[in-house]
RNA sequence: GGUCCCGUAGCUCAGCUGGAUAGAGCAACUGACUUCUAAUCAGUAGGUCACAGGUUCGAAUCCUGUCGGGAUCACCA
């Protein structure tokens, strides 16, 4: 039982023997102390005043009494209005302390037994990663990371969209126009490549497209079908798409090609593979630099097909329902969900008829207790719907189902669109992000005489430190404001801030050499910066529970900061290796490599390295 | 129009199951470096927690409504 329990417990006892009232220990309103007044945990005693029949400040005397006399580990309370503020003993945090320091791992849980999937990234293969995926492989990753931290096994997936009529687009680009050039030719990184001609693609399409509009067709077409007070412009951007289904040359071009890759046509499956192998192995370098891997891919291409047999048994006890065209659909208006489609009435897969083959697929190959789908907010409903489905189908993983729905990112400017050529692109960003952390310590020149190597792995870290940070921080249920600027900030509330907390104790601790740690013992009275740190430390297990349970790595961040903020008016305030005796001297150290290890692992939850030097 | 999400300092964000005088960082201003390396610390200033009701001893937090922003409501994925 550790601190927390035994007050809580303690305090249902006294309100027990005090007032005769039974409560539940766990509901017992325990919270830390506010700085301005002495403690290190309030209870608030309002919730008593009804069964006690007293004033809180009485009650909270009372209660503040019965507390301190019967835990041992209570020394003092104050009580103000109906807050009862309780001391613990100095004993009790350095032998908590001791304690930490014989872990392996502080932080990390035991193994609960359960095992987790979580899929992340999941790109379309058309064009390279952009910034929103950034956040999505890096939600993903600390999420998996935290995951693991809170004892579950955990299993690293995403489902690449390696098909339809995006990556027929790039294909039928690159046959057209590109005259066999390779990567290689154009010095392009390979998924850039491929981008490359999807762009050249919708360029080709947009030429396409003006010259119809002015065409004797398209004029006909638009006096046809405009609506009233509908000006041209308006109503050719709104008719694009029945343009490429049904009058573009082009259009018809991917469009057969998609047919004949479904036909596994061969020369078009051999264009197929040869394009998304470009991109997966550009993939591959975007994914190494950013430090973040997968245990399993799925491709679409093996699963579109998934789930119809499934719909069809569905069928027979009655989940689903059949129209007169032959279409399926499954009736969710009780769970104010409406109606879904999920067989097409030529038989066909659905995107949501495919997610419920995959998700039953995964089952078999991992037998996961849950699936955590990492996806942007924009198909909230498509999950809700997904996991009714799944629920009703009677799947044994339904319970476990997740999505980990985030906000899309903006740019000062205001929404990316890759039509206007806003869209941040990945690799590029952490270029610049390590280009800025080059400057940075460049001025400083503090790390001038490490080998060449040892530098650049150092800028690496830093710079990808403030740009996984900036975003890791935000709660991910929230659409967030990516300022480029911001994002390479190196100073309050950064990445590198708090791996500058990191680099000074590593420092301090290489002058201080051999250490007696046995020798911290001797140090009793705590000063309240030391104090400070230790009740965060204790805290810090609970803070992976709590955003392993939210699945919000945010709370990590806020965390390792708050902790490395105290470290550095820690580190201001009192001296170490002068210390004004020798316990205290090896007592600071202790806690400060405490600290340090437990920032480390903090943040290599949130898919961020810790430098030695900076 | 139906449904869902968001709205906290000039800007970017915290604020745990309702608890004390709503907190950080950035930007602005002031101070602290022959030091355990200042990517740091201390301080000043900055708020009608979108708005209006309600529940409660107590509401940024829960409920209802209004306004503003976003998403979604395809035989697309």
């Amino acid at each position: 039982m550790n601190i927390l329990d035994i007050i809580q417990d303690g305090v249902a006892k006294g309100v027990k023997e005090l007032y005769d009232h039974d409560i539940d220990p766990s509901s017992v309103n325990l919270s830390g102390t506010r700085k301005e007044f002495e403690g290190d945990y309030t209870v608030v005693v309002f919730p008593f005043t009804k069964a006690a029949k007293k004033k809180p400040d009485v009650i909270g005397e009372e209660l503040g009494n019965y507390l301190t006399q019967n835990i041992g580990q209570l020394v003092r309370f104050n009580v103000i209005k109906g807050f009862l503020n309780l001391v613990v003993s100095d004993d009790y945090w350095t032998d908590f302390l001791q304690d930490i320091a014989q872990q392996e791992q502080y932080g990390q849980h035991q193994p609960n037994g359960k095992k987790v999937m979580v899929e992340f990234s999941s790109p379309n293969t058309n064009k390279p990663l952009h910034l929103g995926h950034i956040r999505n492989i890096l939600l993903g990753w600390s999420t998996s990371r935290i995951l693991e931290a809170a004892g579950y096994e955990v299993v690293r997936v995403q489902i690449v969209n390696d098909r339809g009529i995006a990556i027929c687009k790039s294909m039928l680009a690159w046959q057209k126009f590109g005259e066999g050039a390779t990567p290689e030719s154009m010095g392009k990184k390979s998924d850039h490549f491929v981008g490359h001609f999807y762009v050249l693609f919708e360029q080709k399409f947009k030429e396409e497209y003006t010259a119809w509009q002015a065409s004797e067709e398209g004029q006909k077409v638009f006096a046809e079908k405009q609506k009233k007070d509908q000006d041209q412009t308006a109503f050719f951007k709104a008719y694009k798409n029945t343009y490429f289904n049904e009058y573009s040359a082009l259009g018809q071009e991917a469009k057969s090609m998609l047919l004949q890759w479904e036909a596994g046509d061969e020369a078009t499956i051999a264009l197929w593979k040869k394009m998304n192998n470009w991109v997966y192995q550009g993939f591959d370098v975007t994914y190494q630099n950013l430090g973040v891997h997968f245990d399993k891919l799925y491709y679409e291409s093996n699963t579109y097909l998934l789930g119809k047999e499934t719909v069809l048994n569905g069928l027979e006890n009655s989940t689903f329902y059949k129209k007169e065209d032959g279409s399926v659909w499954i009736d969710l208006e009780d769970a104010k969900l409406d109606h879904k489609l999920v067989l097409r009435s030529d038989g066909t897969s659905v995107y949501m008829t495919q997610d419920i083959g995959t998700a039953q697929l995964r089952y078999q190959d991992y037998g996961v207790d849950k699936m955590v789908y990492v996806v942007a907010d924009e198909q909230d409903y498509h999950f809700k719907v997904l996991f009714e489905i799944l629920k009703r189908l009677g799947e044994p993983y339904a319970d476990g189902l997740h999505h980990l729905s985030y906000g899309m990112v903006d740019l000062p400017s205001g929404k990316m669109k890759s039509r206007e050529g806003t869209v941040v692109d990945a690799d590029d960003l952490m270029a610049e992000v390590k280009e800025e952390a080059r400057m940075n310590s460049g001025e400083r020149g503090t790390i001038i005489d490490l080998p060449k190597e040892e530098q650049d792995d150092i800028i690496r870290k830093i710079g990808l430190a403030a740009l996984k940070y900036f975003i890791v921080r935000v709660n991910p249920q929230k659409r967030m404001t990516f300022d480029p600027k911001e994002s390479v900030d190196m100073q309050g509330q950064t990445g590198p801030y708090i791996q500058n907390a990191f680099v000074r104790i590593q420092s301090v601790l290489r002058k201080a050499g051999e250490i007696d740690f046995a020798k911290a013992k001797d140090y009793t009275t705590l000063q309240p910066q030391e104090k400070d740190i230790i009740l965060q430390l204790f805290d810090f297990p609970n803070i992976i529970e709590q955003a392993a349970n939210d699945y919000d790595p945010s709370h990590v961040g806020a965390y390792c900061y708050n902790l490395a903020k105290s470290f550095h008016k820690f580190y201001h305030d009192l001296p170490m290796l002068k210390a004004e005796t020798e316990a205290a001297k090896v007592f600071r150290l202790m806690l400060s490599t405490q600290l340090a290890k437990t920032l480390q692992f903090g943040m290599d939850l949130l898919g961020i390295e810790m430098p030695h030097k900076m």
